[in-house]
DNA sequence: GTCACACTTGTGACCGTTCACAAGTGCTGC
DNA sequence: GCAGCACTTGTGAACGGTCACAAGTGTGAC
C-alpha cells in the first residue's frame, strides 16, 4: 500500500479512513460506539487508529457539537488545604466522567479580578461552573455578566437555589455546643474573611448557638482565615477581652491563636480552649491536637461536580444530602477550671 | 434594520459582519488586532461585538491555527500546600501571557494512571506541559508514549534538560550545615517518596554534606512526606537509634516528629533539633516554630511557565538561573548540650 | 422471485474561524 | 491623466470532525 500519512498534519479520521478501506463516517461511528457497525470493521479501524497514533481533534469536535466537555472552577485561595483539596476531587470526578477542568483563581476579590477570570473561563466555552470561593461578589458579577452556564456553589444563598454540600452552621454550632458542654460561658469566635459566605455561614452557627444556650454574646473577630492572623488576633484578645474559650473559624487561625496565647504564657487548654474548623491533616500533629470540625473535602468536591454535571445534562436529580461535618475533640479544648459539664464526644 | 441575531446559536463573526457592514474577514481583522484596518471601522466593529455580546469560539479558531494555546500540568500530591501553591502560580502566569491550564492529578504513580492523565491531556490538544510530579517513573512514559510537546520539571535529571527551578541539593545542605554548625554529630535524614525526584535530591544535599563534614551516615528512612508518616517515623526512631537532630524532607514530616518527640516527654529543641523543608504559612506558628527550608513556591511556579512558553514559542532563551532556596532558624533547632558552635544565622 | 426490513456503510453540507490571494480605494509623482 | 504603491477590504477554501439523509447489503416471509 503506497497509502501515506501527511507528516505536516496529525492524522485525522479521513486518513484513518483511507488505510482502513472505508469511509469517514465509519471511523467516525467507531469513535463514537455507534452501535451499527460490523465487528470486523470496528476491529480493522481501531487496529489502524493505534497504529498510526490517531487523536480525535477536539476543537474539530467541539465545533460542530457546540460542547465543549469542560467545567470551570473559579477559586480563591486554592493553595489552602480545604479548597486544593476539593480542587483535585472535582478534577478527579471531572475526568472520571470525561470532562475537562478549567480553572481561573481570583488573585484578588475586586470586580475587575472576578470578571476577568470568568471571561477567561467563559472564552474556554465552559459548560457548567463551580465557584469555590463562595464570596458574595462572584454573584452579584455572575448576574451582571449575564452568564447563563449552569453553576454550583458551597454554600446557599438566598436568591441562588444552587447546591449546598456541607452544613457549615452545623458545624459551627458542633463546635460551639462542645465548648458550652464543657463549661465555657464567655466564647469567642475568630471568623473569617467577611465576604466569604462560608465565614458567614460559620459565624451564624456559632451565634445561634450562643443564643439557644442565652449565654452572652461577644463580637466576633474578622479575620482572613491565616495563621498569621490568628497570631495577631491572639495577641488583640489578650489585650482587651476576657474569656475562656475562641471558637476559630480555620485550623490556620487557631493555630496562631494557640502561638500567641502560649508566648504570653497561657496553657492549653488549661487556661483557654481552642476549636478550630476543618481538620486539616496537620491539626492532629498540632500542639496540642486540635480540637476541631472535620470537613470532607474531596468528597464536597465530587458532589459538587455530580450535581454540577446533572444540570449540565438538563437531569433533573435531587438535591443532594448535606454533608454533615463532623466533631473531632483532641487536646485543645477542655473543662472549665471548676466547673463540671458533661463532654460530647464525637 | 431588520437583520436580527439568531437566537438558536451564539453570534459569529458573520454576525458581526452584517451588523457593523463590513465583511467577515474584516471583523476577524479587528479581533486579530490586523495593523491595516481604518480606525473607524475597527470602532464599528468593537461596538458591534460589545453590543451582541460576541465571544470568539475557540474551537473555531483552534482547529483552523492548530494552536490550543493551553498547557497541562500532570501534578501529584497537590492538594499539598507546595505544589497547591505552584500550580496557582502557573495559573496565573498562564492566564497572564493569554494561555489556558488544564490540570491532571495523578490518583496513585502506578504506569496507567500516568498514561491515562498523559491521555487526558493530550486529548486537550496541550502545547507543553508542566511536570510538578516529578516522579521518576513519569519521564519513562512520557518516552514511551512519544509525547513530544515540550515539557518542564523542576527537577534535572541525566536524560532531560529541562529546567531546574529550585536548587533542592543546596536547600538540603544548608539544612544539614545547619544542624553541622550547632555541634550534631549523629543526624538522621527524614526523606520523602524514593520515587520522587526532590525526595532524591534533598537526600542527596544531605549525603554530600555529612560526607563533607566527614560524619558518621546514618541511613535515611524514606516516608511519604505527611505528618502523619512523621509521627510514626518519630516513634520508630526513638526506639532504634542514637541522634540528636533530624532534618526531615518536608514540614509536615517535622510536624510529625516533633509530636511523637514530645509523646516520648523529650524537649525539642533541647533534646533533639529538627529541620524541616518548604517552610509552609504554618510552620513559624509550630511549637516551637519550625527551623526550616523556605521554597518560593509561586516563584517557582511563574518560572517554570516562563520557560515552557518559551520552548512552545521556539524561542531560544537562556536557562533561568536556578532558585535558591533560603534557611529560616526558629525555635526547632539548638545547639547540642555542652558543645560550643558557630550558629548560621539565615 | 421479490418485497420488506434491519443492518451497515457512504455522500454532501455545515460548524466558526483563519489563511492565501485578489481586488478595490486614494494618494503621490511625473 | 495615469502608473505605482500603500492602505484597506473582500472572496474562496480549508481545518477535522458530526449530522442528516441516502443507499447499499443480507435475511426471512410470502
Amino acid at each position: 500500500m503506497t497509502t501515506q500519512l501527511p507528516k505536516d498534519r496529525a492524522p485525522s479520521i479521513r486518513d484513518v479512513a483511507r488505510l482502513a478501506g472505508v469511509s469517514y463516517q465509519t471511523v467516525s461511528r467507531v469513535l463514537n460506539n455507534h452501535p451499527s457497525i460490523r465487528e470486523s470493521t470496528r476491529a480493522r479501524v481501531t487496529q489502524v487508529m493505534e497504529d498510526i497514533q490517531y487523536r480525535p481533534n477536539r476543537a474539530a469536535r467541539m465545533l460542530v457539537t457546540r460542547h465543549s466537555r469542560t467545567i470551570g472552577v473559579l477559586s480563591a485561595s486554592s493553595a489552602d488545604y480545604g479548597p486544593a483539596r476539593s480542587v483535585v476531587a472535582i478534577e478527579d470526578a471531572a475526568r472520571a466522567a470525561g470532562y475537562y477542568v478549567n480553572i481561573a483563581n481570583l488573585p484578588a476579590s475586586d470586580q475587575t479580578s472576578i470578571s476577568e477570570a470568568l471571561e477567561h473561563l467563559m472564552e474556554q466555552a465552559i459548560e457548567g461552573l463551580v465557584v469555590i470561593a463562595p464570596q458574595v461578589r462572584v454573584f452579584d458579577v455572575l448576574e451582571r455578566m449575564s452568564i447563563d452556564v449552569p453553576y454550583v456553589s458551597f454554600q446557599p444563598t438566598g436568591r441562588f437555589e444552587h447546591l449546598v454540600p456541607a452544613d457549615q452552621v452545623a458545624g459551627a454550632r458542633m463546635a460551639t455546643r462542645h465548648l458550652i458542654d464543657l463549661g465555657h460561658r464567655e466564647i469567642i469566635h475568630l471568623g473569617g474573611p467577611q465576604d466569604w459566605i462560608e465565614a458567614e455561614a460559620r459565624m451564624r452557627g456559632f451565634l445561634e448557638e450562643i443564643d439557644s444556650a442565652e449565654l452572652n454574646t461577644n463580637p466576633p473577630i474578622l479575620g482572613d482565615w491565616t495563621a498569621e492572623f490568628g497570631y495577631y488576633a491572639g495577641q488583640e484578645l489578650l489585650r482587651s477581652r476576657d474569656f475562656t474559650a475562641v471558637f476559630a473559624a480555620s485550623d490556620h487561625m487557631a493555630l496562631g491563636l494557640i502561638h500567641a496565647f502560649r508566648d504570653a504564657g497561657l496553657d492549653i487548654p488549661h487556661d483557654v480552649s481552642v476549636v478550630g474548623f476543618d481538620d486539616i491533616p496537620d491539626a492532629r500533629h498540632f500542639w496540642p491536637p486540635l480540637t476541631t470540625i472535620r470537613q470532607d473535602f474531596a468528597e464536597i468536591g465530587r458532589s459538587a461536580v455530580e450535581v454540577l454535571l446533572g444540570k449540565v445534562r438538563g437531569e433533573v436529580i435531587a438535591e443532594p444530602g448535606q454533608i454533615l461535618p463532623e466533631l473531632v475533640v483532641r487536646g485543645s479544648t477542655g473543662r472549665v477550671p471548676g466547673v463540671t459539664a458533661t463532654v460530647t464526644q464525637a
